[in-house]
RNA sequence: GGAGGGAUUCCCGAGCUGGCCAAAGGGGGCAGACUGUAAAUCUGCUGGCAAUGCCUUCGAAGGUUCGAAUCCUUCUCCCUCCA
């Protein structure tokens, strides 16, 4: 393994990190693996229900692909065991337990997802059920046995919920139990995670010192902010912007996030260099950047790394021609009107048009667009609700900003 | 086991002396203006329907009434207190 100086390792990974538990460890596992030639197994685990990867997720996986990069193994870990338990949030306790062929092809498609990302090469994917499922309960109590009630109640949300009597599940116990076992079966040398794992990852290196191994590095990323300026990605929210997403959503999502949120998104979902990302940011300060422009080149830097620097570039394209001038972008959705719903001939009722081109999701709507003054039909805005509009040929309306498709009687 | 409180539209939360309730207010979302694309700000909209009217909606099912989110009965679920 040609390695790279431990400093400027230790620096490539410190990149955007939380916290590191502890720097030093790091430093030592680091100059461990070097001396003995040995790839330092790198640990992330995650949840086994249907993934849909986000940028929030990519933050913690551009981590792993740094190991990998210098050198190291990366173990993805699907808790396909652990999701038959239910995670401790007290509200959705039990979880319908997957089946194996549920497991397989969420894997496959995380799989297929991650290697966006990760080297396929140097990754393993692993299952925890592999050595959760055979324990015995001799071996359950074995385990637990090695933590107490006190150190669980450590846990933040343990703790407040205990302190508002609020119920906690024995079997809740076991969730950081199980993850932290994961870790002692795998000997990971460091393991990753968000900042909201830390009590888990911590777990995980008093249960490896119980058994006799090296405790791992913890090393927590920053959960993402998502594109609401306010609260953490997720899909759930709303605010998130999607890896499979197409070019020009990717471009235009990453363009409304707020200006305050672009050194994080920078440092956390780009490739560009820290020295650069201080040098741009220095000068936006003292004005010599437009923000405007600093937010252009972090959105093609984002779409580039899904779909390619030619993808990138005509995204912005797009947005420029949608948004900054005004026009119309030309991939939009061809929408046949068929023959029964036009009133007369080439003649059709503006509401039920906007119904039919899939812009508004019902009549209701669309009047209500009408009258906001949404609507627009080949750039003309659309005054009376109950306009009668031509429809002879083709003809692009549009309602909002963003929302066109193209129309054409059938 | 006993006593009490609650379930309202996407979410939170008023209404609950029966009609003026498609249901206050806030949040979120959407649209317009402004911009740099956003954020911030201001304004408007926010159940459905070829629509100054009609239909469905206030945990579920029944009932009283000309008329029920509002009153009665039963049921389901949640919470608090006592044991």
């Amino acid at each position: 393994m040609k390695a790279l100086p431990i400093d400027e390792q230790l620096s490539i990974l410190s990149r955007g990190a939380a916290e590191i538990i502890s720097v030093e460890e790091l430093r030592s596992a680091l100059q461990r693996a070097a001396t003995e030639n040995r790839p330092l197994r790198v640990k992330l685990g995650t949840d086994p229900s249907a993934p849909d990867i986000h940028l929030g997720h990519t933050v913690v996986y551009r981590k792993l692909k740094q190991f990998q990069d210098l050198g190291h193994e990366v173990y993805f870990l699907i808790g396909d065991f652990t999701g038959r338990i239910g995670d401790p949030t007290g509200k959705s306790s039990t979880r319908k337990p997957l089946t194996r062929e549920e497991v397989e092809a969420n894997a496959k498609t995380f799989a297929d997802q991650v290697y966006k990302i990760l080297d396929p090469e140097k990754t393993k994917i692993v299952f925890n059920s592999t050595w959760l499922a055979p324990m015995t309960f001799e071996d359950v109590i074995k385990l637990a046995s090695k933590y107490t009630v006190a150190r669980m109640l450590e846990r933040e949300d343990f703790a407040k919920r205990y302190q508002e009597n609020k119920p906690i599940s024995i079997h809740e116990f076991f969730y950081p139990l199980m993850q932290g076992y994961d870790s002692v079966a795998l000997r990971a040398d460091v393991e990753l995670g968000g900042t909201d794992q830390k009590f888990n990852l911590l777990v995980g290196r008093e249960l490896q010192r119980e058994f006799g191994q090296t405790p791992q590095v913890a090393l927590m990323m920053p959960l993402l902010v998502g594109t609401d300026g306010v609260q953490k990605m997720s899909k759930s929210l709303g605010n998130y912007i999607g890896i499979d997403e197409k070019p020009e959503e990717m471009y235009g999502k990453v363009m409304s996030i707020p200006d305050e949120l672009m050194p994080n998104y920078y440092e956390l979902v780009t490739e560009v260099p820290m020295d650069e990302i201080k040098t741009i940011f220095a000068e936006l300060a003292a004005g010599r950047l437009h923000p405007r422009d600093v937010k252009r080149r972090l959105a093609r830097e984002i779409v580039s790394l899904y779909h390619g620097l030619e993808a990138a570039k005509t995204a912005e394209e797009t947005f420029d021609l949608v948004f900054r001038r005004g026009d119309i972008p030309e991939d939009i959705p061809l929408v046949t009107v068929p023959a029964e719903e036009l009133d007369g001939p080439g003649q059709i009722w503006v509401v039920k048009l906007l119904v039919l081109a899939g812009l508004v999701g019902s009549s209701s709507e669309a009047r209500r667009m009408i009258k906001q003054g949404a609507v627009k039909l080949d750039g003309v805005r659309i005054e009376e609700e109950n306009a009668q509009v031509e429809l002879a040929s083709e003809r692009v309306i549009q309602v909002g900003k963003r929302k066109f498709a193209k129309v054409v009687p059938a």
